[in-house]
DNA sequence: GCCTAATATTGATGTTAATCAAGCGAGGCC
DNA sequence: GGCCTCGCTTGATTAACATCAATATTAGGC
């Protein structure tokens, strides 16, 4: 790994007040792994060998259930995934595939779970984080059950523009079926969907989406801070 | 509080290594009180002044957008909740109400913010029940997302038979309403999901459930290890 | 630049679930 | 007992969404 790329790691608000002793332990036995596009990375049902953080590339979290499959979080770098799985020393619940070629990091569960029982600094670095992604799929189950698939599209444009810098034209990073899975919708719907939103302010053309009017839009998307962001 | 409310309290895994002195800490700013059913104990989008623990009595979890509401999650003695909003100090994602009369311990969430942040024990206690928590919402955001609503429900209906003993007989003990909510259906579908279910081994005779034949009711229901329990 | 394969859109249809409306039934009250 | 209320059920209708099928569009490979 890169001095650039330690960098980022170590500034993860999950290692900030961690001892060095116990970083360099943690990354003795850690390492960088390249991979290409559409690997499956981990398995639900599979035990937690490694905490993963993704350095470079996405990540897509998905579940499968009776041949169904619904993508759950789509991650960019720098963060870590499948923590909760690796303390609690309990099978995935998730499985995780790149969705461009990627560098993951992986350190051993173990030593994960070995510094989390000595170091305190970790531990309580860890309830933040734990605390901060509990509240995220809160979040998630909240928009789920809260919205329908129209509005949940029209909130993820005012989130992502807001990613973008606020231009008010987003540049799509994924594919259109990913995003329709992310959002709980087929991509049949996904393009309807689309469609409807030319009627409150958003203009498509291809991987482009113009936001034409914010008001018209949020207007209709109805954000809300219990729920987006 | 009574020695028997407080000794089930100590109990719990949260508090199962913190010192007597810390817990005491906790314990000395904390009050039990009572409220009628029907109270609602916390709003989502305040901040939050206590950590709740349900000490008898249930409790409803629940999220509102747009006139739209949804149960969560429905709680029973003895469990903590919005633990995730008092660790970090910032708004509640979720209201609760009482369903029924019930008994309620309150931390002040600064005493437990300042124990977390001097005792490693009760840090490492937190690490492990938030894990568990964010488990318990991934799988219920699995649930939704992946089983239409007669499978929730048949699902539903094994895990409850399981928490009441296995006999093959269910009594509810929340009236139906609230069960279509926590299974996010209408009152109407849950009626008309019980009837599908005849077809499928369920017998229900007012707010008596009766399995009487599991074999088929497991086949239409596809239990899932990493989605319930 | 053209062909091909993958991706995206559009249309038709079926399924699932919400809504609106009416009816049933058990328990409480006079 | 009769009536009322409330919770539940049943039916009819509509809305949301998935699925299947066909067509259009785009991006790569040569």
């Amino acid at each position: 790994m890169r001095q650039a790329e330690a960098d980022l790691v170590r500034a993860l608000p999950l290692f900030e007040n961690v001892s060095e002793k116990h970083f360099d332990e943690l990354m003795s036995t850690a390492f960088l792994q390249r991979f290409p596009q559409g690997v499956t990375l981990i398995r639900e049902g599979d035990l937690p060998d490694f905490l993963h953080i993704v350095v470079e590339g996405s990540v897509e979290l998905f579940a499968t259930h009776d041949a169904h499959e619904t993508a759950l979080d789509i991650l960019e770098p720098v963060t870590t995934f499948i923590l909760a799985a690796v303390i609690r020393d309990e099978v995935y619940l998730k499985s995780a595939r790149t969705l461009t070629p990627a560098q993951i990091l992986m350190i051993p569960a173990a030593a994960v779970r070995a510094v989390f029982d000595r170091d305190a600094a970790f531990a309580r670095a860890l309830v933040n984080e734990l605390a901060m992604r509990y509240r995220c799929v809160v979040r998630s189950l909240k928009n789920e059950k809260l919205r329908n698939s129209t509005e949940r599209l029209a909130n993820w444009i005012l989130q992502e523009d807001a990613h973008q810098g606020g231009k008010g034209q987003i540049a799509l990073t994924i594919d259109k079926r990913t995003l329709a899975s992310r959002l709980g919708m087929t991509p049949e719907n996904l393009s309807r969907n689309l469609a409807q939103l030319a009627k409150h302010g958003v203009v498509t053309s291809g991987p482009q989406f113009i936001i034409s009017d914010v008001a018209a839009l949020r207007e209709f998307a109805k954000p809300n801070s219990l729920i987006d962001q």
